[in-house]
DNA sequence: CTGAAAGCGCTTACAG
DNA sequence: CTGAAAGCGCTTACAG
């Protein structure tokens, strides 16, 4: 590959006056930037970013880290990251944590040897204070998706979750419904936590005894949801509406339900959350809580994009709420 | 950030020794390399990447273009690769060819600007001759994932799409379906034409004529499969099985056909391409046809290791069959 | 076993 | 407007 080097020879000046033409930066006489252009075309020749990295301090690049790329949740997520980041000329650098919270640091570390000049982490399994600690110990800026960190000092964008699981199970509790089971995330993630809580949370507010054979723990796989309301319904608990912590889930318990010869909705009421379009192309149709994905990786992208740009951003947590999407399965 | 200098300070040793230590390379003697480790610790020093690939000319890294982030099958290809390049000490660089030609090669200069060792490159908008001239124009090696470039000298993993698609076909004509509906992807697309192709092929093997009405095209997503069949069902055309060329659409078509009163598969058999997940998880379970994502990711990335380590591998492609799935739409 | 020096491909004051 | 020189943070022959 030809360098800088090369082009110099070529056009028979200076690093300097390259550099100059390359970047347009400071005065370079008409005529020689023509004469540079030139070389660099006839050579091929395109500047090598790690070099320019390395000279100028940053790198022009964003890192981001996901806990994992099921589905289809972070295929939207993937897309808004990369249409912002390639709209303001930087790259985006994906890295899997695999959902380990020694893998994620770990990931946070080498994207911090490459010089990124920001991070956008979203993580399951680091806790608020693995998160904190990773930010004091490291100078690149780390921005949060869905964890509220805004007193922390930290950069976050989250999602409303108690917001978006009072709006499923108040819709089910207007339907009539009293005996509502939940299908839960892992309750070793903060969001699974969350929503499981939010779920007792709504009972209680609506002075309905909360029956621990009504929870069942899930994974957030079609699969899961599907074995969970198995177990459900082989449990001889009563309950004619599940709420499940996820669409995955959610669809996963009416194929169930539908084995079992139990009706959607009349016999049994299922709400999930996340409005994944699968939810339309399911029999009955499934309601859900909208979480807009996009609008909160925008938001995350365009704090990183700042912070990217050594602006003073102010630290807080930006909060999305949820929408209720009443379809034919309650 | 501390930088080697800080470290020979502290250690009191000269920048050769420090790296010679960090990289394990050459003899030193073991109490000053543990001088040098106390000193890299205590400063929690870690090397700068990019210096590192500037001085190495290699980067430790792998490129990944996907043309798109649709889909529950980039989920599992993401993985895969990432769970690859992770196990083999490589970061892995993910960009978003967005579906456009000319995004995908600016994406490709740009891995290339950031000396990836070596590209893996999943594109649907590039055509056999641009993939072609950007490995001649560039130096840096290119495994192509989903297109037969054999000949062409390149590195090359593919799908066989052709049997896949006979697979389904014959699978259907077995049943004796005689009028079979083929709900294309985007016949712009590679995959799209050869699996369209296949599909007529399959139908003059077992002479069977081919109504040009029966051919509709979609774009790969949910909702055009549910379009695509309206089409089809309202153009007043008789057929009794629908071929959808992935798993999505056909799960959009089972659901305009049970809005359209029309039983699954008693009076129109179903099938698509993919084994997705969700194929189980609806109501009836869908037929189709297995494609291996991990097992040609993980061939994929195997060659990029080989290439990224300059090992002399031999060009070719390699080819991956489907299986036939029978469940219960068909 | 260890260090001085040159080099990787850029950028940026500083002189002129 | 342009170039010589130092610097970014590493690595690697080459001497010793």
């Amino acid at each position: 590959m030809p360098t800088i080097t090369d082009v110099c020879k070529l056009a028979g000046v200076s690093k300097a006056t390259v550099s100059r033409v390359i970047n347009g930066t400071g005065q370079v006489k008409e005529s020689t930037r023509k004469v540079v252009f030139d070389a660099m075309e006839s050579l091929q020749y395109r500047p090598n970013s790690l070099a320019q990295a390395l000279a100028n301090n940053k790198s022009n690049s964003i890192g981001l880290i996901l806990s994992t790329f099921d589905g289809n949740y972070f295929g939207s997520l993937l897309r808004e990251a990369a249409n912002v980041a390639h709209d303001a000329g930087m790259q985006l650098i994906v890295t899997d944590g695999r959902n380990d919270s020694n893998l994620e640091i770990e990931a946070v570390n080498s994207l911090v040897d490459r010089r990124c000049d920001v991070i956008v982490l979203y993580s399951r399994s680091l806790t608020q204070k693995d998160i904190i600690d990773l930010q004091t110990r490291i100078s690149v800026p780390i921005v949060v998706i869905n964890r509220d960190l805004g007193e922390a000092g930290l950069h976050a964008v989250c999602f409303d979750q108690q917001f978006a699981t009072q709006l499923a199970i108040n819709h089910l509790l207007q339907k009539g419904h009293q005996n509502i089971a939940c299908i839960t995330l892992s309750l070793q993630s903060e969001t699974g936590l969350l929503r499981h809580q939010a779920y007792q949370q709504a009972l209680l507010e609506a002075d309905i005894a909360i029956s621990p054979n009504l929870t069942i723990e899930g994974d957030s796989r079609l699969a899961s949801g599907y074995a969970c309301c198995q177990k459900l319904i082989t449990s001889g608990e009563s309950f004619s509406a599940i709420f499940a912590c996820n669409d995955d889930m959610a669809v996963g318990a009416i194929k169930a339900l539908h084995d079992a010869g139990i009706k959607v909705p009349e016999q049994c009421a299922v709400i999930g959350i996340d409005n994944e379009p699968l939810g339309q192309y399911i029999e009955p149709q499934l309601s859900t809580v909208e979480l807009p994905i996009e609008a909160i990786t925008h938001a995350a992208m365009q704090m990183a994009l700042a912070l990217a740009k050594g602006l003073e951003t102010l630290t807080g947590t930006q909060e999305f709420k949820g929408k209720l999407v009443v379809r034919a399965s309650t």
